[in-house]
DNA sequence: GTTGTTTTCTGAATCGTTTCAATTTATTTA
DNA sequence: TAAATAAATTGAAACGATTCAGAAAACAAC
C-alpha cells in the first residue's frame, strides 16, 4: 500500500541510493536525475517513512518538553520560546503536560525516551529525580526547567524564585499590609516553596507582619476560588489584608470569588499580587500586581544548553546553570490608580 | 551504545522473541521467564525503541492536531478534549499550530504523514484543502474541527458559527445598540466569516443598526488592541456604541485599550461581545459576555469520529459531521450589574 | 586514444522491533 | 506409558530509509 523509495527508484529508473539522495544532498545528484526522482515523487505520492529514518538514524529531530500545565498561558510562553530556538537546529519540540501529577511525569519521560528524543526539558513535579537522572546517564541529557537544580547533575535554567518570593511579600509590607497569606502549592514543587521561603525571609524582616499559608492542590484558576472562598467566608477580623499567590492562575481565581462573591474591594480591602505576569494579569478585573519572569528566554536558553550538552559527545561535562532575575510589575490590585 | 532486544534476550538466556511477548503480551509468557527477561530489562536499562516499533507497525499510536494559535486557551482546552478522548484508545496527540500561516500548516501536515500517524485534526486556515484531501487519498483520515466541511469529502466536528455570529449581534441589538463593529480577521478563516454573516443577517433584519467591519490580521490580543486604538481614536461621533470581536482574545485586547487609554466606559459607551468563552473571560477586567462552545467536547468527539474513520479499513465511507449549538453568557461587558 | 580526475550512481548491509510458522516442552487423557 | 493436546519458545524475515565503498560515466589533459 505505502509508497518507498524502493517505489519511487523503480518508477524513476534509478537506485535507492540516489532516491535517498534526493531526499537529503540533491546538490550530490545531477540535475536531470533530479528532476526524474522529484517527478516519479510526486506521481506516486511518495511520503517519508519518518520511523525508518529515525531507526537509522538512530535519534530523532525533536526535544520533549514536560510542562506542569499547558493550559497556564506561562507554559505556552516557555514552550514557544523553546520552539523558536530549536528550529534554529531544525528541530522540532515536543509538548507534554503532567498534569503536577508525578506519574503522568514519568510517563512522558519514557514516551521521549522511547522516541529517542535529543533531550528532555523538564518543570519537574516532585524532588525525586531519580528516573531523570537515570535517563540522563542512558545518553538523554535532562535541562531543569523554572527551577534550580539542587542536584549537581543536571543543568537548568531558572528564575531566582526566593527573590522573587521576596520581592512580592516585600511589596505588600511597604504597602502596610500586616496579615499576609501565601496562598499555593502543592508544596512537593519547588517554585512554590522558594516563592514562599522568600516571603518567610520579609516577613521575618518585620515585627508586627504575620505570614500564614493556606496550601492548594494545584496551581490553576480553580484551586484559586477554593482558596478564595476560604477567606471571603471568615470573619473580618480574621481575613487577611494582602494575598500572595503562587502564580497569577491563582491570583485570579482569588479575584474573581472575592469580588464576586463577597464584594471585598481590591485592593483596598485585600491586596493582591501573582506570579508570573502571564498575559491575561494585566487585563484581569483588577489589574493584576505579579512578578514577571522572561518566559519566552528561559524556553529559548533552555534549549540551547540542551544541545550544547548532546554536541559534547565526549564525557558528561559539567552541568550549567543559568539564572534570571525577576521584577515587580505593579499594577491596580495592590495599588489603585 | 544503545540496548536493543538482543542484549536482554542474550543476558536473559532467551530468544529475542520472547522478549517481544513479555514486552507486549506477557500473558503468553511463563511467569518465570517474565521475571527472567524484566530483571535482564532493569539491570541493562533497555528502553524500547519506538522508530524501530513504529516502522515494523506501519502507523504509530499518535493523533495529530493542527490549531490556529495554541497561546488561545480555546485550543488548549479542545486539544485537552482530544488527550482525554484518545487515551481511550491509547493514543496520544501530537499538538502543532499554524499560527495561522498556511505555509506552517502545511509543513505540519507533511510532518505527521512522514509520522505515520493515525489521523489528523485540523483548524485550516484556508480554504484550499487540496493538500489534505490528498493525504487522505494516501490513507490518513482528517477530521475538520471547529469549522464545518463544505466539502463533502471530509468529516468535521464543529460549532453553527452564523447562528453563534446572529446571537452575538442579536443581542447587542436588543440591548439597543446601533452602531456595531465587528472586528476579527483574516477572513479567510472560515469561523471569522461565519461569524459575520451570521451577525450581518440579524442587522439587516433591524431597519436602524448599521454593522461596520474593522479587518485584523490574526486573532490574538495584540491585534485586539489595534483595534481598540482605531475605535479609540476616532471622535465620538464615529465610535460604534457596539463591538463583536471574532473571539476573546480579540475582544480582551480591544478592552484593554479603551478602558485605559481613553476612558471609554464597558458597557456604557461601548457595548462588548466575545467569542469563544475561555477561561480568561470571566476574568477580564469588565467580565467579558461571549459566546460558549462545548469546546472539551469537540475535542473529544473529533478524536472519536477519527479513530472510528480509521478502523473502517474497507472503502472510504461516508464523512460525517457532528454540529453543536453555541450558548450566549452575558456578563458585564454588555449588561452592568 | 590513453590516462587521470571528477562527478554520478549503485546496491547490499544496517538500524531494532515484531511477527509467525515451526519446534520444543509441559500437561492431560486414555 | 504412549499418544494427544496445550503452552511456551525460537529465530529468520520483514518493515523502509540511509550509508558508503566501490563501479560506472563524464570530462579533461596530454
Amino acid at each position: 500500500m505505502a509508497i518507498s523509495v524502493r517505489d519511487v527508484a523503480k518508477a524513476a529508473g534509478v537506485s535507492v541510493g540516489t532516491v535517498s539522495n534526493v531526499l537529503n544532498t540533491p546538490d550530490k545528484v545531477a540535475n536531470k536525475t533530479v528532476e526524474k526522482v522529484q517527478a516519479a515523487i510526486d506521481k506516486l505520492g511518495f511520503v517519508r517513512n519518518d520511523a525508518a529514518r529515525q531507526l537509522r538514524a538512530g535519534k530523532s529531530r525533536s526535544i520533549g518538553l514536560v510542562v506542569l500545565d499547558v493550559r497556564n498561558p506561562f507554559f505556552t510562553d516557555l514552550a514557544r520560546g523553546a520552539e523558536d530556538a530549536a528550529q534554529e537546529s531544525n528541530m522540532s519540540v515536543l509538548l507534554a503536560n503532567s498534569d503536577e501529577i508525578p506519574d503522568r511525569e514519568l510517563a512522558m519521560l519514557s514516551l521521549f525516551e522511547e522516541q529517542r528524543v535529543h533531550g528532555v526539558l523538564v518543570t519537574p513535579v516532585s524532588d525525586d529525580l531519580e528516573p531523570f537522572k537515570k535517563a540522563q546517564l542512558r545518553g538523554t541529557p535532562i535541562v531543569l526547567v523554572d527551577r534550580k537544580s539542587r542536584d549537581k547533575s543536571f543543568s537548568s535554567v531558572s528564575v531566582d524564585d526566593v527573590a522573587g518570593g521576596y520581592m512580592a511579600a516585600k511589596h505588600l509590607i511597604e504597602l502596610g499590609r500586616k496579615r499576609i497569606v501565601f496562598a499555593g502549592g502543592p508544596l512537593a514543587i519547588q517554585q512554590v516553596t522558594d516563592r514562599l521561603r522568600g516571603a518567610q525571609k520579609a516577613v521575618a524582616e518585620h515585627q508586627n507582619v504575620t505570614l500564614e499559608v493556606i496550601a492548594c492542590k494545584s496551581l490553576t484558576v480553580f484551586e484559586g476560588r477554593e482558596v478564595g472562598a476560604e477567606i471571603a467566608k471568615r470573619p473580618k477580623s480574621k481575613r487577611p489584608d494582602a494575598v500572595f499567590a503562587a502564580n497569577d492562575l491563582v491570583a485570579i481565581g482569588i479575584m474573581q470569588v472575592c469580588l464576586n462573591q463577597e464584594g471585598l474591594r481590591i485592593p483596598n480591602d485585600l491586596s493582591l499580587i501573582g506570579y508570573d505576569d502571564i498575559s491575561f494579569a494585566s487585563t484581569a478585573i483588577v489589574a493584576l500586581t505579579s512578578i514577571r519572569q522572561p518566559t519566552h528566554e528561559m524556553g529559548a536558553r533552555a534549549v540551547e544548553l540542551l544541545m550544547s550538552m548532546a554536541d559534547e559527545t565526549s564525557g558528561k561535562s559539567k552541568a550549567k546553570h543559568i539564572e534570571f532575575q525577576p521584577e515587580l510589575v505593579i499594577r491596580d490590585s495592590t495599588v489603585a490608580k
